[in-house]
DNA sequence: CATACCGCCTGTTAGC
DNA sequence: TGCTAACAGGCGGTAT
């Protein structure tokens, strides 16, 4: 599942593959990868053919692209891999993914752009620049209501604490909140806590500020050090541009390892169902809340 | 406003 | 063996 630290390998192959390379087709083949692009296929593809790519940024899991400034510096390629998107550089004539679903090709003749997606929750589309409301960068308006990430050099820290304190909600569900701090899914959120020794379960308003300022130094380790190996593909669906996978999934501690040791007290991790999904925490370093503080009715 | 939950998707695996 | 059900889960929309 792509989170932040594969969204940065993808976003840093494609700043180094596609950029300022002239846009000669797009191919949109599955509407439901372009869904957001409430113009059409055609449209998408008209903003792009002509144009080039002049950047590759990201905030959270969102990354865009945006256009030559000599045509329409004001809108970009937004990208979202959702649970199972890949965008790949692809040589011409590598055989099309069974899951192909928008191409775009290249006046050079060089490699191609492809997203390809299995589970279809990802998505293209085109989208203005808008100011971000909480800094000096200009983001999608699609994105614009995303919070910066930890690893941004502008991410708030007094402001996540604060707005996390004032929340009545389990901590885990505020590490998912996109809206609150971004790039963090099922897999990051996991591992921080583990690394805070915090149970998800844990109230927000509840843990204090020294706490909370430990979990975002937590965040941030899990990030950087997944960062550094390439991401984590964990269901195989996660690759970078170049159709290669990370090497995370090696050092995660609880994630998916229901029964076998917690690497610090060696203890057996236990699966629980959370907000609909998996969760795994070690029950002796993440103890659960006391009753008390539990979120269930009082 | 804050918070919780549903539905969208398909490939893989578990269970009968 | 063949079928069904559960599971994976990010996010926008909607309900409370």
């Amino acid at each position: 599942v792509p989170e932040l630290p594969e969204v940065e390998t993808v976003r840093d192959g494609l700043s180094r593959f596609v950029l300022n390379r002239p846009i000669i087709a797009v191919q949109a083949r599955h509407p439901r990868a372009i869904r957001r692009q409430l113009a059409g296929a055609e449209d998408f593809a008209a903003a792009l053919r002509g144009t080039s790519f002049a950047a590759a940024r990201r905030r959270g899991k969102y990354l865009w692209l945006p256009l030559d400034a000599d045509r329409s510096g004001a809108r970009s390629l937004v990208a979202h891999l959702g649970m199972s998107g890949q965008l790949l550089v692809q040589p011409r004539d590598t055989q099309d993914e069974k899951h192909l679903h928008v191409r775009i090709e290249f006046a050079d003749g060089g490699p191609e752009l492809r997203f390809v997606d299995q589970r279809t929750f990802g998505g293209l589309m085109i989208d203005e620049l808008v100011a971000s409301g909480d800094g000096p960068d200009a983001v999608p308006a699609q994105v614009s209501h995303i919070a910066r990430d930890p690893l941004d050099p502008l991410f708030d820290d007094d402001r996540f604490v604060r707005r996390t304190r004032l929340r009545h909600t389990e901590v885990k569900r505020a590490l998912l909140d996109q809206t609150l701090i971004s790039g963090i899914g099922n897999i990051y959120a996991d591992e921080s806590l583990w690394r805070a020794r915090l149970n998800g379960a844990r109230i927000t308003d509840s843990l204090t500020r020294p706490v909370l300022r430990s979990l975002l130094a937590a965040v941030r380790e899990v990030l950087t050090e997944s960062l550094r190996q390439g991401g984590t593909s964990f269901d195989s669906l996660y690759v970078n541009v170049n159709g290669q996978g990370g090497y995370f999934e090696r050092d995660l501690a609880v994630y998916g390892r229901e029964g076998r040791p917690c690497p610090r007290c060696g203890r057996a991790i236990v699966r629980t169902s959370f907000m609909n999904r998996s969760s795994f925490h070690c029950p002796r370093c993440q103890r659960p809340p006391r009753l008390v503080d539990s979120v269930l009715p009082q």
